[in-house]
DNA sequence: GTTAGCATGTAAGGAGTTACATGATTTT
DNA sequence: AAAATCATGTAACTCCTTACATGCTAAC
């Protein structure tokens, strides 16, 4: 029984936080926070979830809340809740307060970016520099990469090439836009969660 | 002996078809084609080969050319150069008149756009509407998800969607250019190789 | 009363990676 | 003669998907 990833358990982890969920709503929100496109299907889901439980970071929550009388007797199954233990909090936490390079790579970072309500300024201010030097040095190579093959590539190809540098230039620019925030209002936190004034620092 | 998968087998055919190649220097070509960031192991790309040899799509040409003399008599190895066989090219051209939905998803459209040099006229505007349209969609949905979970959300998950939507929409506009590229000069098919008139805009 | 959507799971397989094992050739 | 880099390959493992199997519950 393996490491299962970091990303969805992270992800799952971080939306339980939030809120003790079923897994079918589990994946639904997951869509939302792993890049709107990226669905995960139940066959990863599920088999995440069983290893999480045996992990000791998520438990299940046996509904007998009041309503839904009559529990079927024997053998029920199904609509199984998902919380957070003790274990689980504290292992997000870790994963939260982790600003290594893994932190920034294509996979994880919009994953990170989407739990930085509940992580620390100085740990987002890492991982967002981070980030940022990441796709400097993609943008370096990529610009030698053109340069270098000038001359010598299909015009598609050119127009590809182009294009990928654009969306890297704009993500440097948005990038910076959000460290500029962070610097500016940075040590408030209040530019989380629109109505409640949650400050970050966990 | 599976699949081996739709976008590699297609690369490594096109790469092949305009010169012949040993593995290493393949793998080096194949991150320009496939997006400068998705290196290609060795891992993946030597058993895509022995497929692609046992299918008979291509050869291996032993190279005793002229100079490279005394072959170490017995057990030489190393230094394969492949070359496509004539059911390789078929394949090849079979594969780039496919303008399929699968030929405008993420994965696929990039490697399409980067031997669009020798994919017809016609099959090349399909593509690219295609891949407009799947992008249109994405950006409805992206839209809609984005109004219906307004105040909801953190404010950095806001950031990320915006900047996720600003990319689909840029790709948009990068797309619009290339088919009113093709729709001006189509026809003639001049439009590929530097040193012509590039149409660029950009 | 049947369709649609909620809900949970498993088995098989696809598409790749890492780490290893090996050796030839070129550069310093 | 050591280090770099060219060159080929395999085994084990990761992470995910598809397709299947199952059944509950609400709406029409």
């Amino acid at each position: 029984m393996a490491k299962r990833s970091g990303v969805l358990e992270f992800a799952v982890l971080g939306l339980l936080q939030d809120n003790p969920m079923h897994g079918y709503e589990l994946r639904k929100r997951l869509n939302g926070v792993l890049g709107t496109f990226r669905a995960i299907s139940y066959g990863s889901l599920y088999p995440c979830l069983k290893d999480l439980l045996v992990r000791g970071y998520i438990e299940e929550e046996v509904p007998i809340t009041a309503s839904d009388a009559a529990p079927a007797l024997s053998g029920r199954r199904a609509k199984v809740v998902y919380r957070l233990t003790a274990d689980g909090k504290e292992r997000l936490a870790d994963l939260l307060d982790d600003s290594g390079p893994q932190a920034w790579e294509d996979d994880a970072f919009g994953v990170r970016l989407a739990f930085f309500g509940s992580t620390d300024a100085d740990v987002r201010m890492r991982i967002l520099q981070g980030r940022r030097s990441r796709l400097e040095e993609r943008l370096a190579s990529l610009r030698g990469s053109m340069s270098r093959s000038r001359e010598r590539v299909d015009n598609y190809t050119v127009q590809l090439q182009q294009h990928g540098l654009d969306s890297v230039e704009n993500e440097v620019r948005w990038l910076r836009e959000l460290i500029e925030n962070e610097e500016t209002n940075g040590a408030t936190g209040a530019t989380n969660y629109p109505d409640t004034g949650q400050t970050a620092r966990r």
